[in-house]
DNA sequence: TAGATGTGCTAACGCCTGTTTGCTTTTATT
DNA sequence: AATAAAAGCAAACAGGCGTTAGCACATCTA
């Protein structure tokens, strides 16, 4: 039989994580009371535990997803036939899309993943960890095949993850520039940042 | 007779200072309490009180105290002589050597600001707007003197200051490079990444 | 219609928070 | 040695926290 509810399609579970992730980014996991939270929702805090099992279960709902997220297209890249820089490229241009476009669950599970428990926080360091790693060994490919100046590729690493991280300060600009437009400038300047110049 | 003292003298206040500094770049502000902090120091939580007015207090000492810093350097590089590329470059190796060197509360003024309260809280968001203005008209007249090449300024800026910020993850790492390996290599990807080629 | 299920509420719990009070001990100065 | 100031402590406060218990209602299922 269809299930037809007419008013409410979206499961109460939905708009309590969005809710959460606006205000975990605004304000920190910390300084985001449960009361805080249910009010935004539209009901009393203790409410929210006919949905939810714990605050914490939010916050691993929201870093997981993204984390996944990420690691999923991740693959996609590294078995792809591009080229070291194409590779950089693609990884560089889904980060921005992801800034642009699911910003507030992005920000949280890059920011506020420190505030989660045991072993979820093991778990999420070690992903990181290997995030970061196909990067650094898409850059060394790159490099010994001439693509990529010689620089420190987890420093390279580490400027490409942060600079993203920046789009932040983009979402919160008055006279912003279009995503599109952003997307090209950011990838202009870091691919050129990198790119073997046959000088050096 | 004379009150040499005042209230500067003491250096158990700068202790409390420096390790709050870590603690909150560990944890984050909210995360650390004042017993938390107490113990660190050797000393019960009310004791604290002794020698500070408030946490809050503490996070505004290291705050501005980090924003003085660099909004004085930032004078300096204004008013010099440099190229808009050397400007650039004076600023990316301060904040190198900032977050190299004075890392905990570099990082604390940096992450932690958000929690300031009015009317500190207002005060350093304008202080932070008008120090990325800076970096921005130094690009832009970079741009038009044919030194940068034509990219969003704004853009440019928001890449530079988070890419710094990455530095964080080079002091967890394990297998570190050095420091002024770390300095060159993030200057010359920078750099590289906004200077005019003479093709575009 | 009867029961089950989902969702909401009020009230309360135990714990932790930043901070104050009142007192004692250490340290520095005369 | 006497005295004043600085620095420490235990105890407590009021308020906020995440969370639970118990109950009420509404909706869906049989």
């Amino acid at each position: 039989m269809a299930k037809i509810k007419g008013t409410k399609n979206s499961p109460r579970k939905e708009v309590i994580i969005i809710k959460a992730s606006q205000l975990f980014r605004e304000k920190g996991f910390n300084a985001t009371s449960m009361r805080d939270l249910a009010e935004h929702v539209g009901v009393e805090a203790a409410s929210l535990y006919n949905h939810i099992k714990s605050k914490s279960e939010l916050l691993q709902e929201i870093c997981f997803k993204v984390a996944n997220n990420f690691m999923t297209h991740m693959e996609e890249v590294v078995i792809s036939d591009r080229t070291a820089i194409g590779k950089l490229e693609a990884i560089l241009r889904f980060h921005i899309n992801q800034m642009l476009h699911n910003y507030e669950e992005v920000y949280v599970g890059d920011r506020e993943w420190k505030h989660l428990t045991e072993p979820y926080l093991s778990n999420m360091r070690s992903q990181r960890r290997i995030y970061r790693q196909h990067i650094a060994s898409i850059i060394e490919d790159g490099i010994s095949k001439g693509e990529i100046k010689k620089i420190d590729a987890p420093t390279a690493v580490l400027i490409m993850l942060h600079a993203i991280g920046g789009i932040e300060s983009w979402h919160r600009s008055q006279q912003k520039i279009s995503g599109e437009l952003l997307e090209e400038n950011m990838v202009m300047i870091m691919i050129e940042g990198i790119k073997a110049t046959g000088i050096l």
